[in-house]
DNA sequence: AAAATAATTAGCCGAACCGCTAAGGAGGGC
DNA sequence: GCCCTCCTTAGCGGTTCGGCTAATTATTTT
């Protein structure tokens, strides 16, 4: 039920709009996930699921469901390679959701 | 030790950043208080308490929480008036900390 | 087939979050 | 003085969050 297919609303659909903006200024509230969103600039916007896990303290299970978190607000997507997975930056996501809700305020 | 005076770190203290960005994303994280920074901005950036909560669903002391929390976070401030709250948003400090941060995405 | 690697899922646990009601201060009107 | 209004503070309770370890799945290697 948590994630939604991609065309499952319009465009304009108001109520999707509230939601995409809760899961991803939720998604943003954590340090560790922001940080994660800009290891993944640094890095060409593509980055395997290890390496974005040792950079940071905490236990890989927790990076996973922090990583999982920014799936599920759209501001990353998946790519499986064989046992390997890489991670995308979703970064006109966060400008449709985050960008555009900031540009409201002129 | 929660509010901090303004002057007390220097503008490039990478440290002092981190906290602030910390302290704005995770106000931003509520729904609540980013209605709370809308309704600011459509009347004029300053409200009084009572016409903000009277705006909401919630409790009054549930929102004056959330008050504080966007106080805490620098986002807006206070002008005591008799026995009247205004609630002043400072857009510097949203584009200065949240806006920055989204902008180095390019 | 067995072992090693890559990553996720499951489950526990303490801390923080967010709603409420009730009580408290502080200013203004009578 | 008294009371009413405005708003905050105090404290309780359920839910969510975020860390961990242990177990599981899936793929490659030997």
């Amino acid at each position: 039920m948590k994630r939604r297919e991609k065309g499952a609303t319009r465009a304009r659909d108001g109520l999707a709009e509230l939601e995409a903006q809760d899961a991803v200024f939720a998604a943003l509230a954590h340090a560790s996930r922001r940080h994660i969103l800009v290891v993944l600039h640094a890095r060409g916007d593509r980055v395997k699921a290890g390496d974005i896990a040792s950079r940071f303290a905490c236990s890989w299970p927790t990076t996973t469901r922090h990583l999982r978190v920014l799936e599920d607000a759209g501001l990353v997507s998946v790519e499986q390679e064989g046992r390997e997975r890489f991670y995308v930056l979703e970064r006109e996501r966060l400008h449709a959701v985050a960008g555009d809700w900031l540009a409201g305020f002129g």
